[in-house]
DNA sequence: AATACAAATGCAACATTATTGTATTTAGAA
DNA sequence: TTCTAAATACAATAATGTTGCATTTGTATT
């Protein structure tokens, strides 16, 4: 579920970050704590719309370098923000978990509940990093028995 | 390695998939088959310049449909363009397979040499596709021991 | 070989997503 | 309260992708 936090909590991060605390930082640490899946660069944009569109580009960056929240491009390219799980620190993510894209609601959860597995690649490949893609229907639209897209 | 293909296997390509043969398909199709790494939009159109942009969009996109190529969106959301290997169908494919992209060239390799595990996801979950990316160094890039980003 | 027509291309216009530079405003320290 | 670096707002531009329509072309048919 959403990780629920007050306003003192957002403020708090943004302090540990060395981030002066703003109004348009604040409400996009808000939105994004109240849901459980990420949000799309362009559902940030039209519920922020009041905020300029280059200064939330700027604070998604920000929060990215900072560890705050991560990147991640849905099944059709579209960018998609979360929060990071504890133990990201500063340009050092740690999201090797499974992003599984409802093909229905198109909403992107990050799913922290499974180990990733580790793959041995052909000769040559130095891999350092693993993301697991998974595309399907999402608990809420599988009750629905939706098979439909929207 | 690269599938050679000559310009004749092409042609046939286009009529098993009921596309009229024309010199912007054939060149596509030779580009992409010359290469063991998929290509990016932004390659694509440069090395294509003389082809209008929207005609290169609506190639890929059939294409794509007719299951000769497939998308696929690398670590930075760019789209970049594979042909398929021989098991994709009409709109069903059946890419799979991992996709590693280097971090120093950039470049995305689809290695079909591996099989997806299959992961069990929390309940309500229902799963219809995986994809696995791995970053990292591809061999080329490992060997010149370049940890170096272009 | 000529014709006819659907398909494909080319062109124009536009929409969306993202970046850069700079002036103005503001949070927070002095 | 004042000062300054940081953050925001605004303007301009770049990159990526889409839609509509006129023109051209591949190919089936005569």
């Amino acid at each position: 579920m959403a990780q629920v936090k007050n306003n003192y909590q957002f403020e708090d991060m943004l302090q540990k970050h060395n981030l002066k605390k703003t109004a348009p930082r604040l409400r996009v640490l808000s939105m994004m704590y109240s849901k459980n899946t990420a949000t799309s660069q362009p559902d940030l944009e039209s519920v922020m719309n009041d905020i300029d569109r280059v200064t939330l580009y700027r604070i998604l960056n920000t929060f990215e370098e900072k560890g705050i929240i991560h990147k991640v491009f849905d099944l059709n390219g579209t960018a998609n923000y979360a929060v990071c799980h504890s133990d990201c620190k500063e340009n050092h993510h740690h999201d090797e978990h499974l992003h599984f894209n409802c093909t229905a609601c198109k909403n992107v959860y990050c799913i922290n509940e499974l180990n990733m597995p580790r793959l041995t690649l052909p000769a040559g490949f130095e891999p350092q990093a693993f993301t697991l893609y998974a595309s399907g229907l999402c608990p809420k639209c599988s009750k629905k028995g939706a098979a439909r897209v929207n």
